[in-house]
DNA sequence: CTTGACCTGTGACTTAACTCAAAGGTTTAT
DNA sequence: ATAAACCTTTGAGTTAAGTCACAGGTCAAG
C-alpha cells in the first residue's frame, strides 16, 4: 500500500492531482488507513498508470473516464467500442492539426515576406498585410526591397 | 461613427466581446455619446479587422496587444520588431503541431493494432498496449486474429 | 406616452486540469 | 516531548477568451 505521496512521486505528479483524480471520478484509492490517510494498492498504481498513458497519447480526462469505464468492464463491452473512442480522438487530433497547419502557412507567408531589418515598420510587409485583407498575405517583396 | 451593436454585427462579432477588448487593451472606441454610449469610428473598425485577422492567423490577444503598440507607433520600431513576433509564433506553432502529431501517431498505431469487432474487449490491444508500456503500442496483428 | 430595441456598468460563469493556501491532525525520528 | 515531514478537508486561484445575467438608462416609432 502506498501513501499518497508515495504513489505521486513514483509516478512524478502532485499529490493534490491525485486527489484531483478522485473527486472527478478517475481513481479512488482501495483504502485509507485508520487515522484517514489514503492508501492505494498495486492495482490502483496500475490503473494510474493507465490513466497517464492514456493522457500520453492525448485523451481528456474526460475520455479516460470512458476508457476506464471499459477498462474496469471489459467483459460486457466490444473492441468496437474502444476502436471508436481512439478513432474519435484521430478526429479531433485531426482537424486541431489541420488548424495549426493553416497557422503555420500563414506565419511563414508573412516573416518570408518580411525584411526583418532595423529600418522602421512603416512599410512592413507583416503590418501591412494585417491591416488590409488576409487574402493579400502573399510571398511577395519587401517594400524596402522594392525601393 | 457606429455604435457597439452595428460594428459587432458588421464584424461578426459579440458586442459583449467589443467591451472584452476595451476591457483589456485592444480597442477602445474613439468616441462616447452624450448618453454614454460607445461610438466607433471608421479608423476603430479597422483597428478592429486587423484584431480579427492576426487572431486568424493564431495569435493570441496578449501578442496582439503587442502587434498594435507597434502598429500605432511604426516609426519608432524596425521591421525586425515584427519579423521577431511572428517567428516567435511559428515557433510556438511549430511545438504545439510536433506534438499532436506525436499524438496522431501514437492514436494510429492503436486503432490499426485493433480489430474493432463486436467481440469482448478482454483482449482488446488498445486496452492492453494502455495497461502496460506505451513503447508496446506497435501494429501487431489483433488477439482476436490470432485464435 | 409607451413599447421595443438598443445601450450602460458590474460581476459572475464557462472549460480543463490542475495547483495552492489555510488550519489542523498523524507519524516518525531524535 | 517536540520538530519535521507527512497527511486531512475545504475552498479559492490559475489561464484564455469570451459569454451571460441583471438592473436600469436611452432613443425612435406609433
Amino acid at each position: 500500500m502506498y501513501r499518497i505521496g508515495e504513489l505521486a512521486k513514483a509516478c512524478k505528479i502532485n499529490n493534490d492531482t491525485l486527489r484531483f483524480y478522485e473527486k472527478n471520478g478517475l481513481l479512488s484509492p482501495s483504502n485509507r488507513s485508520d487515522s484517514g490517510y489514503r492508501l492505494y494498492s498495486e492495482k490502483d498504481k496500475e490503473i494510474l498508470q493507465f490513466i497517464l498513458r492514456a493522457k500520453g497519447v492525448g485523451f481528456s480526462l474526460a475520455e479516460i473516464r470512458e476508457l476506464l469505464s471499459i477498462e474496469v468492464d471489459k467483459a460486457n463491452n466490444a473492441c468496437a467500442d474502444v476502436k471508436e473512442l481512439v478513432d474519435a480522438k484521430r478526429i479531433d487530433v485531426e482537424q486541431k492539426l489541420a488548424e495549426l497547419t493553416r497557422f503555420q502557412t500563414s506565419l511563414k507567408r508573412l516573416s518570408d515576406a518580411c525584411c526583418g531589418g532595423e529600418e522602421s515598420a512603416e512599410h512592413c510587409t507583416i503590418l501591412e498585410a494585417l491591416e488590409s485583407d488576409t487574402s493579400q498575405i502573399r510571398h511577395e517583396h519587401h517594400h524596402h526591397e522594392a525601393h
